[in-house]
DNA sequence: CGATCGGTTGATATGAATCAACGTGCGTGG
DNA sequence: CCACGCACGTTGATTCATATCAACCGATCG
């Protein structure tokens, strides 16, 4: 959890607002914890996730800069999931009193909102992926959703950042690595796409949309 | 869609507040239609899905007396699923820009809070269990999220009123039907649970939470 | 009385998991 | 600079859970 030993910039911005750094694959927040802060990710990449009695670990969403640790957190104190960090990443906190406060202003209302709507709308788009496509299907929905959601001044040719592990998109779309490792073999041979050493690289966005695309 | 000829009880409540029945299995919602209202379930039970490219049909929830369709709609006008009655249904709708305007009252702002985080959390387990979960465990854990939702007062010698078909549980579970009537009658042989006639009789409340717990 | 719907059961097919071996790159320490 | 270990990815063989196909049954309803 978040000491306040370990919390960097508190000093520079007012006790209302303070940055952290984290170094990949260390968890940023743990579950079951109260805190009276909500965090943003500012840079790098993390994912939220819970771990189940059996061991198996449920990958819920990735955090790319600007995310909400979740939107949710806005109103409750204690989350349920942990946040891990993927590569490096900033982290920044803000007092939940301090943005009540600003809720009233119609502006900051709405940004909740919007950010609320997409997350719901996201875990919907995923509950159905999980429970109704394929492995590829999956994947490839995977894919599309952070194509989406990665700035396009880090794209070049096609070709787009993306640190997951095999492990990573296996815990997300609920399959094993050896299965995710045979499904990304038959993109890479067909010609759709191909992950390799952090990059994702597109080479038949059309082939992708119809296997991703859900509706 | 909400046409307002089919709006019943506004002008004995105002222009902000109206009533609507529903009979069993009709759509209540239509998907990607605005609308100015955010609706609540007084009676019945429905289910919020939505439907995919291939045909195939993900239940995101069941809807019990008391809930709203979404909480995100508090926000949102336009959302991407349908909600369906299972029984008849008695379904209320308030004006959105009321219930923005009585945000400013804290204890309203709390309640769309709390029912915001219970949302939140809800499609979290429910990716949780879609991604990692076994077909009994799966169903398992689905009837003790429904337990723990229906009233008391409706509950006699642990026989919960359960209006689901084997239709329904298998599109919330991501199963075909076929194979949720076999996990189904390995828990009546068992003596776990059993499902019929539109009641759920618990008969091994451990052993179901020993299946459907996830952590 | 037939038709339809929901549920059950058996036989078979298939997608993904599991088990196991191997390769490759990379950091670490000798 | 090399040897080693380790994490990650790949591939093949096999198993297993669930889907699919098909037949049948009982209840309900027009």
């Amino acid at each position: 959890m978040l000491r306040d030993a370990e919390v960097t910039g508190a000093e520079a911005t007012g006790d209302w607002h303070h940055h952290r750094i984290v170094p990949a694959g260390q968890q940023v927040l743990a579950p079951n914890h109260a805190s009276a802060d909500v965090f943003v990710l500012c840079s790098g990449w993390a994912f939220r996730s819970v771990r189940l009695s059996n061991g198996r670990r449920q990958i819920l969403n990735f955090l790319l800069p600007g995310d909400l640790f979740s939107a949710s957190a806005v109103f409750n104190d204690c989350c349920q999931f942990s946040v891990t960090a993927l590569t490096t990443v900033q982290i920044s906190g803000m007092r939940r009193t301090q943005v009540h406060s600003r809720l009233v202003e119609p502006a900051v209302a709405a940004a909740v909102g919007k950010c609320w709507a997409t997350e719901a709308q996201s875990s919907d788009s995923m509950m159905a992926v999980l429970g109704q496509c394929s492995a590829e299907e999956r994947i490839a929905h995977l894919f599309l959703q952070l194509l989406r959601r990665i700035p396009r001044t880090m794209v070049h040719a096609r070709r787009y950042p993306c640190p997951l592990r095999h492990q990573h998109i296996a815990d997300a779309v609920g399959l094993t690595t050896v299965h995710v490792s045979r499904v990304l073999g038959g993109f890479r041979e067909r010609g759709i796409a191909e992950l390799s050493r952090g990059v994702l690289e597109v080479r038949n966005m059309s082939e992708l949309k119809r296997l991703g695309a859900l509706s």
